[in-house]
RNA sequence: GGGCCCAUGGUCUAGCGGUUAUGACGUCUGCUUGACGUGCAGAAGGUCGGGAGUUCAAAUCUCCCUGGACCCACCA
C-alpha cells in the first residue's frame, strides 16, 4: 500500500521481524514527527480542548521515570482527545525560573550566587537550562509526546515574564498587593524568604537544655531548644493549670547572662508534660513564639542576621557565629556558670527549607504579599465547580485552602521574574509601570522617564527582588491561551479544559493558579482538574531527587522502547493512584506490544484486503468476535472520555491476549488459509480478522502511537491512525446472543485443551469429543481448531 | 491532636451487594500447534487485615480495632 510522505524510510519487509522493539519504533518515530500534531487551528470547527499541562522544571539529571511516566499520561490524554474528535491546544513549556536552577548553577560551577556579579550569574543558570532543556525536549520527543514543539513556551523569555509582570501589576493596581514587614520563614542557604507551601518538616534530633532562670528569691527552670535566643526571650509561659508554676505567674524573672527583666504569663500553649513546663517566649524560635509575641504585644529582639550569624544584640559572646555553633558556645557558657540544670536529647520536628534542605529561620523582612484570605470563603465555593477527575485529591486542596495565609511573593533572589517596582529616592514612593513590557527594575531605570506622583521628582531606584517562581506558573492557563495577547484566542481556549499535575505540587500550583487566574479573569482557569499520583521505587517509597532513589527512564526505553514504557504507565494504576515502578511490568507491556504485533503479522500475511462493507455472509463466530469488539471500543472509549487509562489499556490487553488470539484467531486459522472452508468463508474469516485489529490498533493508538501506526499504514490506509476518530459502535440486536456463543465457544476450548492435555497428545493431535449441541452453528471452525474426528 | 486515603494469592492490581473473586508478573508441568518459545496450553497458590453489625445475600454497606501512607496543627 502506498505510503507516501508520511512513511518514508520504513522497510517494506517490516514485518518480517517477529518482535516488537525500539528498532522498528525510531523508524516510525522519524516519520510521525512530520504529522505535526501539535499545531492548533483556533478557528477549527472542531469542540476545543485546551489542556493546562505542567511546565516541567530542568533542575538535573536524570530526569526521573516516574516523571516522565506522568507525561506520557498527559501525552495519551492530549492524543486520546484528538481522537474523539476534538481540536487540541496541547502545550509544551518550560518552567526555568527559581531556586532550584540557582542551586544547580551553584554547584555546577562552584561559584556562590551573592558573591557573583548577577548578570553573570544569570548568564551561567540560563546555559545550565538550555543543556538541561535540550535533554529533557529529548526525552519527550522519545516518548513521543505530540506537542506542539515549534512553539516551546519558556517561562524566563521576555514575553512569559512580561505577563508575569503585566498579571502583577493588574493585581497590584486593584489593590491586592501589600508590603508586610512580618516575621518571614527565611532559608539562610537560599538567602530568601520562602512561602509556608515552600517548607517541610523533618524530625532532627537536638538538645533540650534546662535554663535556671531567678525569680525573686527562687529559681524557675526552663527548657529551651534554643538556647542561642536567650537574649530574645520576652515573656516566659505555664500553663495555668500547672500547680508547680501558679505561684509565679504575673511575677518577673530575670534572664540569665542577659539579666533582662521578662514576666511569667499563663498560657494554655506550654504543656505541663513537656520539659520543665516553663517556656521561654523568644523571637523568633517557632511559629508559636510568632503567635505569643503577637498575642502578648511583646517588643521584637532579633538576634540571628540573614547571614544565618548571630548579630550584636546577641552579645559579644556569640556575635558572629552561626546558629549552631552559637547554640553549643551557649550552652558551654551556661555550663560553666551553673547556670544549666541538665539537658537531654530530642527529636524535634524543625521547619527545612524544601529546596536547600537546611532549617529555616524565622526572621522579620519586608515582603510584598498577595492578598489570598478575603478570599477563602469564595475558593472553598468556587471550587466545588472545580471537575476533580481524581475525587480523592480534592480535600487536600480544601485542606490547605483553610489554613493558608496571604502568600509572600518576593524573593531575595536573582534568576527569576523581576518585580516590576521603582521607588523614588526622594520620598520612597513606589513607582509601577504600565502592565505589557518586560522590566528589569534592577538594572533599568524606569520606562518613560516618569516622574514621582508624589514629589514630583524623577530619580528612582529600581527593586533588587525577584518573584516566587509560582508567580510565574500560576499564570501558565493565561499564557497558553493567549492572555492579554489575542482576545478571539483567548475568548475560545479559556477558561480550559483540562489541568493535568502531579499530587505534590497541590498546595502550590493548583492552588496558586487558582488564586491568581481567578483574581485576573473572574473565572476558574479549567474545567476539569486530573491529579496524578507520584511514582514510587520497588519498595514503595516516593522517588526524588533528594533520596537518590530515582530511577533513569532512557535505558528502559531503548531496551523496551517507548510504545512499551507508555502502556506501563497508563496500565499500572487507576488515575491518581501512586505508581510502583518495576521492570518487570514494562517487559510485560513490551510482550503484549509484541503480541499484538504478531497478530499484525498473521493477518497482514494473508494479503491486504478491502474494509468498505461486510462480505455477503459472516460466520456466527465472526458476528461473535465483532460484537465483543465493539463493545471492547464503546468501554474503552467510555474510559478514554472519563481520562482512565488504567481500565482502557487494561481491557484492551485483556481482551487481545484472552480473547481474540487464542480463541477466535485460532478458530478461523485453517478457514482464513481455506484449506477445506468455501472462498466466501474464507473471506469473511479475513473480513472479521481485519475489522478487530483495525478496531483495537486505532482504539491503542494514544497509548502506543508507534505500534499502532505502523501497523494502520501497513494494513489500512495511507492516512495517519492518529488523525482517525474513534466512533461510538453501535450493538445490534443479536449481539448479546454471539457473545453469549463466545463464551460457550472459550469454554469448549478450554474442555479440549484440558482434554488433550490430561491425554497427553499434542494441541494439533486428532481427537474424539463431542461439540455441544448450542455449538452447532460454529462446529466447522471447531473441527478445524482442534481437528476434532468427523 | 485533627483530617484524608489505603489494606484482595509470593509481588503488584481489578472488582465496590448475588462472580467458580480479575488481570499481570513470578512459580510448577507439558508442548515446535501453518503469527508470536519475549510463545502456547495446563496447574498450584486467596478464610478478600481482625472483630461486630445491616441484609435472604457482604471483598463490596455501617461501626470498632489493628497495621501502613499522606496532609495539617503543635512540640519550648
Amino acid at each position: 500500500m502506498a505510503v507516501d510522505g508520511i512513511f518514508d524510510g520504513l522497510p517494506a519487509d517490516i514485518f518480517s521481524q517477529n518482535r516488537w522493539n525500539r528498532g522498528i519504533e525510531e523508524a516510525i518515530q522519524k516519520s510521525s514527527e512530520n504529522l505535526r500534531l501539535g499545531k492548533f487551528d483556533v478557528n477549527s470547527k472542531k469542540e476545543i480542548f485546551t489542556i493546562d499541562t505542567p511546565p516541567p522544571y530542568p533542575s538535573g539529571r536524570p530526569w526521573h521515570l516516574g516523571a516522565v511516566a506522568h507525561y506520557s499520561k498527559i501525552d495519551i490524554m492530549a492524543r486520546v482527545e484528538r481522537m474523539l474528535g476534538k481540536e487540541v491546544l496541547f502545550p509544551v513549556g518550560m518552567d526555568r525560573n527559581g531556586l532550584p536552577v540557582e542551586k544547580y548553577t551553584e554547584k555546577k560551577h562552584g561559584v556562590s550566587m551573592r558573591d557573583t556579579p548577577r548578570e553573570e550569574f544569570i548568564e551561567l543558570c540560563r546555559q545550565s537550562l538550555d543543556e538541561l532543556e535540550t535533554e529533557m525536549i529529548d526525552i519527550l520527543k522519545t516518548i513521543g509526546y505530540s506537542a506542539d514543539f515549534d512553539n516551546i513556551y519558556r517561562t524566563d523569555s521576555p514575553e512569559y515574564r512580561a505577563l508575569t509582570q503585566a498579571t502583577f501589576i493588574e493585581q497590584w493596581n486593584k489593590g491586592r498587593v501589600y508590603k508586610g514587614h512580618r516575621p518571614s520563614n527565611y532559608c539562610v542557604d537560599c538567602g530568601t524568604t520562602i512561602a509556608d507551601a515552600e517548607i517541610e518538616y523533618k524530625e532532627l534530633k537536638t538538645r533540650l537544655v534546662y535554663i535556671k532562670f531567678k525569680i525573686g528569691g527562687d529559681t524557675i527552670t526552663v527548657a529551651t531548644t534554643r538556647p542561642e535566643l536567650l537574649g530574645a526571650c520576652k515573656a516566659l509561659i505555664v500553663n495555668p493549670d500547672d500547680d508547680r508554676y501558679t505561684p509565679f505567674i504575673g511575677k518577673e524573672a530575670v534572664t540569665p547572662l542577659y539579666g533582662a527583666s521578662v514576666k511569667v504569663v499563663a498560657h494554655p500553649s506550654a504543656k505541663p508534660e513537656f520539659g520543665s513546663g516553663v517556656v521561654m517566649v523568644c523571637s523568633y524560635g517557632d511559629y508559636n513564639d510568632v503567635m505569643l509575641f503577637r498575642e502578648l504585644g511583646l517588643e521584637e529582639t532579633i538576634l540571628i542576621g540573614t547571614d544565618g550569624k548571630m548579630n550584636k544584640d546577641a552579645g559579644k559572646d556569640i556575635e558572629g557565629l552561626l546558629v549552631e555553633e552559637a547554640r553549643k558556645k551557649m550552652v558551654g557558657i551556661l555550663k560553666e556558670k551553673g547556670l544549666l540544670e541538665k539537658s537531654e536529647n530530642v527529636a524535634h520536628r524543625t521547619p527545612m527549607c524544601d529546596r536547600s534542605k537546611t532549617p529555616i529561620e524565622i526572621i522579620p523582612m519586608e515582603e510584598y504579599y498577595l492578598k489570598t484570605i478575603d478570599l477563602k470563603d469564595e475558593l472553598n465555593k468556587l471550587i466545588d465547580d472545580l471537575n476533580f477527575v481524581t475525587k480523592q485529591h480534592k480535600q487536600i486542596l480544601t485542606d490547605w485552602l483553610k489554613v493558608s495565609t496571604d502568600w509572600p511573593i518576593s524573593r531575595r533572589r536573582y534568576y527569576g521574574t523581576e518585580i516590576p517596582v521603582w521607588y523614588c529616592k526622594e520620598c520612597g514612593e513606589p513607582y509601577v509601570p504600565v502592565p505589557g513590557e518586560y522590566y528589569r527594575p534592577w538594572k533599568e531605570n524606569p520606562p518613560g522617564n516618569p516622574v514621582c506622583k508624589k514629589c514630583s521628582k524623577s530619580s528612582f531606584v529600581g527593586d533588587v527582588r525577584t518573584f516566587d517562581t509560582w508567580m510565574d506558573s500560576s499564570v501558565s492557563a493565561l499564557f497558553v491561551t493567549k492572555y492579554r495577547k489575542d482576545e478571539k484566542f483567548s475568548g475560545r481556549t479559556y477558561p480550559t479544559s483540562l489541568r493535568i499535575q502531579g499530587v505534590d505540587i497541590i498546595r502550590t500550583w493548583l492552588n496558586y493558579s487558582i488564586v491568581r487566574c481567578y483574581q485576573l479573569t473572574g473565572k476558574l482557569p479549567w474545567r476539569d482538574v486530573y491529579v496524578d499520583g507520584v511514582g514510587l521505587d520497588e519498595h514503595g517509597e516516593k522517588m526524588a531527587k533528594s533520596k537518590g532513589n530515582g530511577v533513569d527512564p532512557m535505558p528502559l526505553i531503548d531496551e523496551y522502547s517507548a510504545d512499551a514504557f507508555r502502556f506501563w504507565a497508563a496500565s499500572e494504576a487507576s488515575p491518581g493512584s501512586n505508581f510502583l515502578y518495576s521492570e518487570m511490568k514494562v517487559i510485560a507491556a513490551n510482550k503484549f506490544l509484541t503480541k499484538l504485533w504478531n497478530v499484525a503479522r498473521l493477518v497482514n500475511s494473508f494479503g491486504n484486503i478491502e474494509m468498505g462493507s461486510e462480505p455477503k455472509k459472516l460466520e456466527d463466530s465472526d458476528r461473535w468476535i465483532i460484537a465483543e469488539t465493539k463493545k471492547v471500543v464503546n468501554d474503552c472509549r467510555d474510559s478514554y472520555s472519563r481520562y482512565n487509562l488504567f481500565t482502557a489499556s487494561n481491557k484492551m490487553r485483556e481482551f487481545v491476549w484472552n480473547v481474540f488470539a487464542p480463541h477466535y484467531i485460532e478458530l478461523v486459522k485453517g478457514r482464513a488459509y481455506g484449506d477445506g472452508f468455501s472462498a466466501d468463508e474464507k473471506t469473511a474469516a479475513l473480513y472479521t480478522l481485519n475489522y478487530v485489529l483495525k478496531s483495537i490498533v486505532k482504539l491503542l493508538a494514544p497509548i502506543t502511537p508507534s505500534v499502532s501506526e505502523i501497523i494502520w499504514l501497513k494494513n489500512y490506509s495511507d492516512e495517519s491512525v492518529h488523525s482517525q476518530v474513534i466512533e461510538q459502535e453501535k450493538l445490534e440486536e443479536g449481539d448479546e446472543k454471539y457473545m453469549s456463543l463466545g463464551a460457550a465457544i472459550m469454554e469448549f476450548d478450554k474442555n479440549v485443551w484440558n482434554a488433550k492435555k490430561e491425554k497427553k497428545l499434542s494441541l494439533k493431535s486428532e481427537i474424539d469429543i463431542e461439540i455441544p449441541k448450542g455449538l452447532g452453528e460454529v462446529e466447522k471452525d471447531l473441527r478445524s481448531m482442534h481437528n476434532i474426528k468427523a
